[in-house]
RNA sequence: CGGGGUAUAGCGCAGUCUGGUCAGCGCGCCUGCUUUGGGAGCAGGAGGUCCCCGGUUCGAAUCCGGGUACCCCGACCA
C-alpha cells in the first residue's frame, strides 16, 4: 500500500524538479495530450473547460469596456508582414508559411498568422475615413502559430489560442488610455479576481517591447519556482502601423491625420500560469471562479440498500447546489472513495463533498477543502450556502497565498553581485527590484550573465526614492526595474 | 537552432552492450466474486508494425545509415 502511494505521487512529490512536476500535472490532471505535430498540443476537455472559463471572464470584460468581437482570416499575405520593418524582423524567424494551395504553387506565399496587426491594419485603413469612425474597438478570439524553438505545454506551443484586441484612435492620449485600460480593467482585474493570481503591472523595456510597438505594458506573475510568466500584454502601437498600412482619417478641422492604434493579447498560457502558481505536490488547485467543477460529490456506500439511500440524498444535494449556481459533479465510478479523493485533488477541484450512510442518517454531509484539506460536517439544509461561502474563501485564500509567496520571493539589489547571487539561488529564486540606468547594454549584459531579464518597469515602486545607482554600471538611474528569469 | 537524453501494450519500465524460446514486468483495462469513510483483494482474460524509412545478416527490438517526435540545458519568443 505504502509503495503504491509512493509510486502514484512520485512525479508530483518532487516539486524541486519543477519542470518534471509541471509535465506530470498537465498529463495526470487530464488537461492536455501530445499531438503528432511538433510543438502542438491537444487540449483535453478538462483543460479546455478551464480555457472556456478564462474566455468567459476575459470576454465579459472586453465587452464591458466597449469592444466588439469579429474575426479575421488565418492567412496573411507575406507582403503585409513586410510593411512594418520592426514587426517583420521580430516575427520572420518564427513564421509558418504556406506556399502551395490546391496542389499549385501560390503566386504569393501566405503566412499563417503569428498575430494579426498587419492584416487588420490593412483592413482598418479602408474602414477608417472620418474621425466619426473612431474609435474602432474590436477583438478576436483566434489561434495563431509561431514556430518556437522550444515548446512547453500551455506555456509555449507552436499553435496557441488567444484573444487579440486591435483598436484605432483619434489621438495619442486616447490610444494610451486604451492600452492602460485593457491592462488594468481587463487583464489584471480578470487575473486577480478570477484566476487568483497577483499581478505585477508595468511597462516593458525597449528590448522587451512588442515588435513594432511604441510602448508595451504587461502583467507579470510569479510561478511556484520563482520564475516570471508574462501573462498578458497591451501595446500602444503609436502611429507605426497606421503609417505602414495608411490608416488615416479626416479630422474635424478638415485635415487628414494618421490614426493611433493599440493591440493586446492574452492566451492559453494563462492555463499554465494557473497550474504553476497554485499547484502543489498533490496536483492542481483550481480557483473556484474558473474551476470546471467546483464541488465534486463522492458518494460512499457498502450494500445495495445503502447505495440507493445515498443516491437519493446525493441527487437532492446536487439539485440544491446547482440551484445555488454551483458547478457540481457526482462521481459514481466503481472505485474506492480513497481513489476518488486523490483523483479529484489531483484535478484541483476546490471542494469535495462526501456523502455516506452515516451522513444520510444524520441528515448531513462532509465538506473538504482542496487547499487546506480542512474537513467539516454540514447539515443538509445548509450545504449550498456553506459551499458557496467556502468557495469564496478558497478563492481568496489562493490569492493570498500566491501574493504572500511573491512578496517573500521579491528582493532588492544594490549592485550586480547581489542581483547575480539572487539569480543563482535556485531554491529561493524570485523577482529582484533594482535601479537601472535605461541603457540596453546594461540590460543585455545582465541577461547574458544571469539569465535575468527586465520583466517590467513597475507602475508601483517599492521605493520612495526617485533615483539611484544602476545595478549594473553604477551610473545615475531613474528607472526602477524588476528583474527575473522568465518562461 | 547548438549541447545532452529518450522512443518496447493506455501509463511507467526491463530487455539492446554480447543478433537466435525475447515479446516481458508493474499499474491500468475487460469478466466474475468479495470489497468500498484516504489510491482494495483474489481468480481468469484482452491488448504490441519494439517510433518511421532504408541497409547488414540465414535471422534484427538488439548492429549500421537517414528521418521524426518528446524531455532537459542554452540562444529566440505570448
Amino acid at each position: 500500500m505504502a509503495e503504491q502511494e509512493a509510486r502514484f505521487v512520485e512525479d508530483l512529490a518532487d516539486m524541486d524538479d519543477f519542470a518534471q512536476w509541471y509535465h506530470a500535472v498537465v498529463r495526470k490532471a487530464d488537461m492536455a495530450d501530445e499531438s503528432p505535430v511538433r510543438g502542438c498540443m491537444i487540449i483535453k476537455p478538462y483543460g479546455y473547460a478551464l480555457w472556456e472559463a478564462i474566455q468567459r471572464g476575459l470576454d465579459e470584460r472586453i465587452k464591458l469596456t466597449g469592444h466588439e468581437n469579429l474575426y479575421f482570416p488565418l492567412f496573411i499575405p507575406m507582403s503585409f508582414l513586410q510593411k512594418e520593418a520592426e514587426h517583420v524582423e521580430g516575427f520572420a524567424p518564427e513564421l509558418a508559411v504556406v506556399t502551395i494551395g490546391g496542389g499549385e504553387e501560390l503566386t504569393e506565399p501566405l503566412a499563417v498568422r503569428p498575430t494579426s496587426e498587419t492584416i487588420i491594419g490593412h483592413t482598418y485603413a479602408r474602414w477608417v475615413q472620418s474621425y466619426r469612425d473612431l474609435p474602432l474597438l474590436y477583438n478576436q478570439w483566434a489561434n495563431v502559430v509561431r514556430w518556437e524553438k522550444r515548446t512547453r505545454p500551455f506555456l509555449r506551443t507552436s499553435e496557441f489560442l488567444w484573444q487579440e484586441g486591435h483598436t484605432v484612435h483619434r489621438t495619442e492620449e486616447e490610444a494610451e488610455a486604451e492600452t492602460l485600460k485593457i491592462l488594468n480593467e481587463v487583464y489584471v482585474d480578470f487575473a486577480e479576481k478570477e484566476l487568483a493570481i497577483p499581478m505585477l503591472k508595468g511597462r516593458k523595456s525597449t528590448t522587451e517591447k512588442f515588435a513594432g510597438a511604441l510602448r508595451s505594458y504587461s502583467m507579470e506573475a510569479m510561478m511556484g519556482d520563482g520564475k516570471a510568466l508574462q501573462a498578458g500584454t497591451s501595446h500602444n502601437l503609436g502611429q507605426n502601423f497606421a503609417k505602414a498600412f495608411d490608416i488615416q482619417f479626416l479630422d474635424a478641422d478638415g485635415t487628414r491625420k494618421l490614426a493611433w492604434t493599440t493591440s493586446w493579447g492574452a492566451s492559453t498560457r494563462l492555463i499554465g500560469g494557473v497550474i504553476m502558481v497554485h499547484g502543489d505536490e498533490s496536483g492542481l488547485k483550481l480557483p473556484p471562479r474558473v474551476a470546471p467543477i467546483q464541488v465534486v460529490i463522492v458518494p460512499i456506500w457498502r450494500k445495495d440498500e445503502e447505495r440507493a439511500l445515498v443516491a437519493d440524498a446525493v441527487a437532492a444535494v446536487e439539485r440544491d447546489l446547482r440551484a445555488a449556481g454551483i458547478r457540481v459533479k457526482s462521481d459514481w465510478r466503481e472505485q474506492t472513495p480513497g481513489f476518488k479523493f486523490n483523483d479529484w485533488e489531483l484535478r484541483g477541484v476546490p471542494l469535495r463533498l462526501e456523502l455516506g450512510p452515516k451522513d444520510v442518517q444524520k441528515d448531513q454531509a462532509v465538506l473538504v477543502r482542496r487547499d487546506t484539506r480542512a474537513k467539516e460536517f454540514v447539515p443538509r439544509g445548509e450545504l449550498a450556502a456553506r459551499a458557496s461561502t467556502l468557495l469564496t474563501e478558497i478563492q481568496q485564500a489562493l490569492f493570498d497565498a500566491a501574493l504572500a509567496f511573491r512578496q517573500r520571493r521579491t528582493y532588492q539589489a544594490n549592485d550586480f553581485a547581489e542581483l547575480a547571487a539572487r539569480m543563482a539561488d535556485r531554491a529561493n529564486l524570485g523577482f529582484v527590484e533594482a535601479w537601472w540606468c535605461g541603457d540596453a547594454q546594461c540590460e543585455a549584459e545582465i541577461k547574458a550573465r544571469t539569465q535575468a531579464t527586465i520583466r517590467c518597469l513597475p507602475f508601483a515602486r517599492s521605493t520612495t526614492a526617485t533615483e539611484g545607482a544602476c545595478v549594473y554600471c553604477g551610473k545615475p538611474a531613474q528607472e526602477w526595474a524588476v528583474f527575473a528569469k522568465a518562461y
